[in-house]
This record gives C-alpha cells, sequence and structure tokens, in this order.
DNA sequence: TGTACATCAGTGAACGCGCGTTCACTGATGTAC
DNA sequence: TGTACATCAGTGAACGCGCGTTCACTGATGTAC
C-alpha cells in the first residue's frame, strides 16, 4: 500500500510514470484527439493490450494527463510567485501571467488540452478539481492580499457587480483564499479570463499577421489588466 | 460563370450548400475531429467518393466552414451593432459582445472551430483572413469613432506602450478602421482577447462549479472591459 | 528455508469499426455545328 | 431543329491504414504455511 514496497509495486509506478511521458510526447506531436493507446504501446515495446495492465482506458489515461497537466501549471505559477516580493503584489501578479504564458508556449498541446477545445466525447472526472484550482489559488490570493493590506488601488470608478451574481462572488470567497467584496472579486475574475484568453489567442493563431512582438505586447496587456484590478 | 446559368450549374451550387450544412450538423454533435467526408456522404445518400466532385479534400470543407463560421460572427456581430445607437460607444461595445456570446453558445463547435484548439494538421489558407476580420473591424471602429468624438474616456492613469510594439500598433492602424494612438489601440486589443477569453472560458467548462448566473456575470465582465478601453 | 498456491504482467489473435483517397466506369447533361 | 461529341456527376470496388477493447493463455513474481 505504501511507495515502493515490492520490486512489482516499484515497476509497476515506474512504468505507469513512463506511459504518461510517452502520452504527453505524443499529445505534444500529433494533438489530444491523435493521443492513441495503441501508439503509446508501441513505443513502449508493449503489445496494445498490455495497457490495459495500467490504465483501464483510453478516458483514464487521459485524466491522469489533464491532472498531470493542471498540476505542472499550478508549480510554475507557485515558484513564480515565490520567487517575486512579498509586498509587490503588482510584480507577483505579472510573474504568474508571464509563467502562465511560458509555461504554455512550452507546452502547447498540454495546454490546449487544459484551456482549450474540450476532448469530444470526453468527461472530466471530479479527481481534476482540485489540480485545476493550483493557480487560480495563487491568482486570487494575490489580489486578497493586496486588498488586505490596502494596496489595492482599482482604476477609474467601480460600477458595481449586479445582486444577481452576489451567491456566485460568494462561493469564489468559500472556495477561494480570497476575502475581498464582489467587485474586487469580479474584478480579479475577468483578468483571470483575460490573461488564459490572450495567452490562447497567441497560441491558437490569433495573433498571426497581428502582433508580431509578441514577449512586449503580453507584459503591456498584463499591465493593463492588472491595473483594472487595481494591482 | 456567373451564378447559376445553367441547370447543372445551379445544382451543383444548392449541393455544395448541403454538404457544407451537413457537415455543420455533424461538426455540432462529433466536433471538427469528428468530422468525416464519409458521413457527409452517407447523409447525402452519396457514395463516399462522390463528395470529391465538390471538395478536393477534408481540409477544404474545414476551409469552407471556417470561412462560414467567421462570416456568421461577423453578420452577427454587425447587426448587432447596426441597432445600437450610433453615439452610445458603450452600448455599441456591449451589444457585440452580446453578440459574439450568443452566437457562440449557439454555435458551440463552430465557435472552437474558429477558436479553440486548432485542428492538428490542418493549416488555414489565406483565403479565411478577410471573413476573419469582419468583427474585429467592428469593435475597431467603435473604439476609433468613440475616440475621434473625443468620448473616450480611460479608466486611470495609462501606462504608456512599450516603444517596440510601436510596429504592430501601426500595421494595426493600417489593417484596421482605427485611427488611433498606440495606447487606445493596446487597449481596444486588450479587450478584444480578454472577450473571447471569457466566452470560451465559459464554453470550455473552466466556469463550471464557479460562475453559475453566467449572463448576468458576462454582461458585468464586459462592463469592466469597456471601462478598461475608456468606453 | 522450502514448497504449493495465488496473483499479476504481458502475449497474440481476434472483433468490429471507421477513415481519406484513387480509379476505371456508366450514364446523363450541355455545346457546337 | 437535330445530331455528334465533350464534359461532368455519381458509382462501386479497392487500397492501406489505424483505432479501442476483449479474451484465453503463459510464465514470472509474491505470499502463506
Amino acid at each position: 500500500m505504501s511507495a515502493g514496497r515490492t520490486a512489482r509495486e516499484r515497476v509497476r509506478a515506474e512504468l505507469t510514470r513512463e506511459i504518461t511521458e510517452i502520452a504527453k510526447r505524443q499529445l505534444a506531436t500529433e494533438g489530444a484527439a491523435g493521443l492513441s493507446l495503441r501508439a503509446v504501446a508501441r513505443e513502449m515495446g508493449m503489445v496494445s493490450s498490455a495497457i490495459y495492465r495500467y490504465f483501464p482506458s483510453r478516458d483514464d489515461l487521459l485524466t491522469a494527463l489533464i491532472i498531470d497537466g493542471y498540476n505542472a501549471v499550478g508549480e510554475a505559477v507557485e515558484r513564480a510567485e515565490a520567487k517575486a516580493g512579498n509586498d509587490d503584489y503588482a510584480g507577483r501578479w505579472l510573474a504568474v501571467c508571464g509563467a502562465v504564458r511560458a509555461w504554455a508556449l512550452a507546452h502547447p498541446h498540454e495546454y490546449a488540452l487544459l484551456y482549450g477545445t474540450p476532448v469530444p466525447g470526453y468527461e472530466a472526472p471530479q479527481d481534476t478539481v482540485p489540480a485545476a484550482l493550483r493557480d487560480t489559488i495563487v491568482l486570487a490570493r494575490i489580489v486578497a492580499e493586496a486588498h488586505a493590506a490596502g494596496a489595492l488601488d482599482p482604476a477609474g470608478p467601480c460600477p458595481p457587480t449586479p445582486p444577481s451574481i452576489a451567491a456566485d462572488m460568494a462561493r469564489a470567497r468559500a472556495m477561494l483564499p480570497m476575502d475581498a467584496p464582489d467587485d474586487v472579486i469580479a474584478r480579479a475574475f475577468t483578468a483571470w479570463a483575460a490573461l488564459y484568453g490572450t495567452v490562447s489567442f497567441e497560441l491558437f493563431g490569433q495573433f498571426d499577421n497581428v502582433i508580431e512582438e509578441r514577449d512586449a505586447y503580453f507584459d503591456h496587456t498584463m499591465i493593463l489588466l492588472g491595473r483594472l484590478v487595481g494591482l
């Protein structure tokens, strides 16, 4: 039951890891739709049916990749934020944005698996939720701490949030480390979606023939979004 | 050469239209990866090879669908903007945002084909560019007209755009009807990517278990983004 | 410490499926004299 | 206006491919006495 007790268990854990590694590499060349158990088995030097000793179906392998992916983004974001100064809230926000983009550019197909078109016929199980929250938690913490420190200075007058979204904002407050008023949460969410929207536009080709200086453009955009939140 | 001269030409145009309609319906149930010429032929009551009289390959059919899709978004956006008051720039912005979202919710797989993960192995030809620009042109015109009328009131201090993106902003000015300073263009682009990022988050499942009141949340977010631009 | 039995990993063949694309062909529609 | 020829749409068979999953099996690893 504990890690690596018998030789069999150690080999099993190692091969499971190896299968997901190969699957990730195939994802990187073929995309999610082209990920096939048979191709993974081939590269493992196994017969295709042997994979079923490790993953009961293709969807379970996909789930493993998705969880790994969310954790990778989460780790990158957490590391980037840890490096930035504690009370430099804008700096932390920019560090996080840069980490998301850098990871996405380095792993475009994994990014697409997480944030792009859902894989048809695949329904993500609840197991993916905690991993999916990691990056959002970091973003929420930055905004919440800035708010608590009185360092938030929202640009311009704040349009009040409509009462109908109060329940959603309350749920967010409970789910994330984000003790802040509704309008702050709404601004943070707006910036959150905008961050990923910008990264997706770059990755999925919407900036082709439009934006060439992508690093500088991205940084500037993230500054604007930070200002929207008040960072 | 002109439209519908001979009976043959009229039938041909009609069948071509019918093929793309069926392909769109299949897209709506299977997603882009599952779009198959054989399935389309089956539904047409034709043998699979007959499709090649109309589209030389699967990719050409995809291209037709993409162009149709961009035109549909463009039309929806243009219609929505035409209805809004001429000098109510914020209203025009919100109308456009709502039109994009409404179209996306009504045609999720077509939206995903345009703005989601690129189809692996498919490279969009240049023919798609004019159609892809239609919605962007509308957005650009709203901002440009608001700027020309002196109606832009950007929220908060304007961080200057980095000099390195000046060439990109100049290209945008030339390509779009957007006679405005760099920082206005940069803000407009930020809101543009954020709009689609928000729609994609909703459609691709990132708001599941987070935002329930989607209409109200979306409207509020678009107001915030409009404020970012100065609308 | 040694043996008997249970567990598990991996094999190989098979099922049933769908795909894009090519090619030689028939028969209908259009065109030129 | 009528006929001879060219163009084009659609057929049917085939090529060659890959996929997920099941199942009865062999042989190695682990466990209990």
